[in-house]
DNA sequence: GCAACTAGATGTATTTCGCACCTAGTTGCA
DNA sequence: TGCAACTAGGTGCGAAATACATCTAGTTGC
């Protein structure tokens, strides 16, 4: 397996809109926490979508410079970026439903099988 | 958005582990009930991730040569199949976990807004 | 003076995916 | 007879997504 999808692009969005402005470092903290799949998100993947998502409109970036430490890019949602969640939300209700669906049936496929005495 | 990812691999292996046995072309269409994702899949990544799985051993094929129409490439589940589909399914439970507390959180975010007098 | 940590970025190879296109058998109809 | 539509599988190629290696640069602690 392994290739369940990043899927980071809604948790970003998500993880911003709780916590008003954050950045790319900082978010990689956090991501675990709501990955989607076991496997840990690279961190280039991560700074891209967030550029990416920049790009679209649906962020906007400053650059901050701690008294301490190297500058930091520190990103908020835009009422775009909001609207887009709100879709991805919308998006991943369906997917979450068809997901228990199989879930649900797959294990009843599973249940009947009991071949532990043929051993 | 649109880049739910196919994730396909499970949801084939789930309906040919409930049909017994299955090809490509009657795969696709029962694959929209259960695709995670709204885009409809195509039949290139589908033949493509049937083939796939039959190189690591999950599936085998023969050609089935039906009377009337053109030959068929009949899968079914192997015993290694029918394990990696257990796998995928406990990873999908915890994905569906993740993705729950995601939309339970996201929800709380959106409802205390309620901008609806300010224009 | 150097290792470890914070913070961001690029460049490139690999993988995945989708589009266009192809073969081939059958059915229906004009 | 000819051809459009449908069934069934497949390839080749380019675009996009992803992963890996590597780089700069500031700070802290030893």
């Amino acid at each position: 397996m392994g290739q369940l999808s990043r899927l980071i692009e809604p948790v970003l969005l998500f993880l911003l809109a709780r916590k008003g402005h954050s950045y790319g470092y900082d978010l990689a903290a956090e991501l675990p926490a709501y990955a989607l799949g076991p496997e840990p998100v690279d961190r280039t993947t991560l700074y891209r979508c967030l550029r990416q998502l920049e790009t679209h409109g649906h962020l906007v970036s400053h650059w901050d410079l701690p008294t301490a430490g190297p500058a930091r890019r520190v990103y908020c949602v835009t009422a775009s970026g909001r609207q887009h969640l709100q879709e991805w939300m919308r998006a991943l209700e369906l997917f979450s439903g068809t997901l228990d669906r199989l879930l649900r049936e797959a294990r009843i496929l599973e249940s009947p099988v009991e071949e532990s005495l043929t051993t």
